[in-house]
DNA sequence: CTGAAAGCGCTAACAC
DNA sequence: GTGTTAGCGCTTTCAG
């Protein structure tokens, strides 16, 4: 592959000459960076950017950690980041941790030695000592929806607290009196986060909490189906869970039971996937703003990469509910 | 960020000796590797691989570019991807073209400045020009799903022909004589299978071919959605969407205008996206080997990369198709 | 306006 | 077993 020198020589002009034209630099005729670059264009001449990111210290490429790729909730905050950042000329390293904090971790090492200008990441049952590392080597970080205590970094969610007090409001203004969950992560804070809001809100209404209808789980969509039977042997009347897919596992365990969704059991999920609406019984969900949490998070980073001075910044989203018919209308 | 010369001095051995330890490389006593190794671990040490790139003329990446990642089938052919990468120690960089040909050749021109190792490539509306540029750079490259004639590359993709034979045979044994069919682009060497597929087989079962109830389309939700009644007002008896998301649009205009599914009009998909079968009419649809098709993809070009005098390999995977109640059962 | 030279962090002959 | 040295392809002082 061709480098500057061969255009250097095809132009008979120094490299620098070229390099001055590539970059757009002062000091150089137009003349001459015309037609140097008409040669590049003609030779099809491409930077090397190893070469460039060496002497520069900066890559433009940023890493974005995320759990699973197939789930559409991190699909489109994925889509997110790489609209933003391709805006701005930046490229994305995409890393499936499979939500396996091996992998998170050697994802995180394999980052900081491509030297990525900054990683947005989605973390799994966050620690401090995970991402301090990153931070001493001086690499922005931005966090979606998992925050770490005691961790100075950047931000971004979605508001699960008030989420989750919206949904489980109107489950309870349907008439639903006894609400099992089907929680995230023990450590996840957007599963805290959520079942906070349902604790409250069912404090707030006197009503009884009873921790046996709450279960944890690894949010997918076979914990909804696996966990649905347990919580309706202790006849709850309705299942909060945490997340669409989980409440489309929940959905197909009861279609297969013939057990009728929301006469029999009310469902509410959270996310507000695209599929939720195409139900046999759509939905009754909590809808986040994806697209825009992918791209807001992009923007944090770059602005922390370009003006490292300034603070971390903490944004948090506000969701809606959205009343289909899962849990009556 | 500490480098291999912080590394050497603080070990009081020369660069050499420290890149012969890192690199796992003979000629160094097994004493000296594992005290380097300490250090290096003790302080942190990361290689810079923009350095080791530009010397080994090598970056152990791969670009991806898939036309949207928030559609489930690519997002599943990414995480096979990304899954084969991860065990040979390869990253990824992910390109969403968005459908668009001039993001597509940015982000191309994009990878090869970044030196990428390969590139795997889901094309829009290809031509053979828009590609031959990086075999000229020598850039290894394989094209899932759609072809480009002429151009010399691997490809991988799942048997569209087959496929739509088995699924359009299927709906005649239903009794559906009047199909009307979303097709994709019309440069789709996916969507041209598929067409080719229906042709035959109404021709072997010596029904009419009336051209206009074939349609072509982006292949989005919102174009089964909107193109539905145009076929419906044409008393198609029933669609066969080029992939899911067209017919879950489908199916969504049906259910909004009480169109009965599959008494009114029997409906079949493409790809097995993992909603089809919790619809109100469960989807009959055909299955891919997503996650397989990317893995597979990948290894071929790992494998080329490694191979570069290895001849191209064309690997067609064989579907199968997956009977719901959309079609009749 | 243009060029020569130094060097980014690392690897790989080649000496010792 | 270990060190010296010359680059990889590019940007950037510093002279002219």
């Amino acid at each position: 592959m061709l480098g500057i020198k061969d255009i250097a020589q095809e132009c008979n002009v120094s490299l620098t000459t070229v390099s001055r034209a590539l970059n757009n630099n002062k000091g150089i005729s137009e003349k001459t960076r015309d037609y140097i670059l008409a040669v590049c264009e003609k030779r099809g001449y491409r930077p090397n950017s190893a070469a460039r990111s060496l002497i520069l210290k900066k890559t433009n490429m940023i890493g974005l950690i995320i759990p699973d790729i197939t789930n559409q909730y991190y699909a489109y905050i994925s889509k997110g980041v790489s609209a933003f950042l391709e805006k701005v000329g930046y490229g994305l390293i995409l890393c499936n941790s499979d939500r396996n904090k091996a992998n998170e971790k050697m994802y995180t090492q394999f980052l900081s030695e491509k030297r990525v200008d900054g990683i947005i990441l989605i973390p799994i049952k966050p620690k401090k000592d995970d991402y301090s590392f990153l931070l001493n080597h001086d690499i922005p970080l931005v966090l979606i929806d998992n925050y770490v205590n005691d961790l100075d970094v950047s931000f971004i969610t979605n508001d699960n607290y008030a989420g989750a007090r919206k949904i489980v409001t109107h489950m309870i203004k349907q008439g639903y009196r006894r609400i099992g969950v089907i929680l995230g992560d023990e450590n996840s804070s957007a599963s805290n986060g959520r079942l906070t809001g349902y604790l409250d809100v069912l404090r707030e209404h006197g009503m009884d909490i009873d921790k046996g209808i709450l279960v944890y789980s690894d949010a997918r969509f076979e914990d909804g189906f696996n966990l649905a039977p347990k919580l309706i042997e202790q006849n709850v009347d309705a299942i909060f869970a945490i997340n669409d897919v989980v409440a489309l596992g929940v959905l197909k365990y009861c279609y297969l039971k013939g057990i009728r969704i929301p006469e029999d059991i009310g469902v509410a999920g959270y996310d507000d996937i695209e599929q939720g609406s195409m139900l046999p019984i759509p939905l009754t969900t909590v809808h986040q703003r994806k697209h825009t949490l992918g791209a807001k998070a992009a923007e944090i980073l770059i602005h922390e990469i370009n003006n490292p001075q300034f603070g971390k910044q903490k944004v948090i989203l506000q969701p809606e509910i959205v009343i289909r018919k899962s849990c009556g209308e």
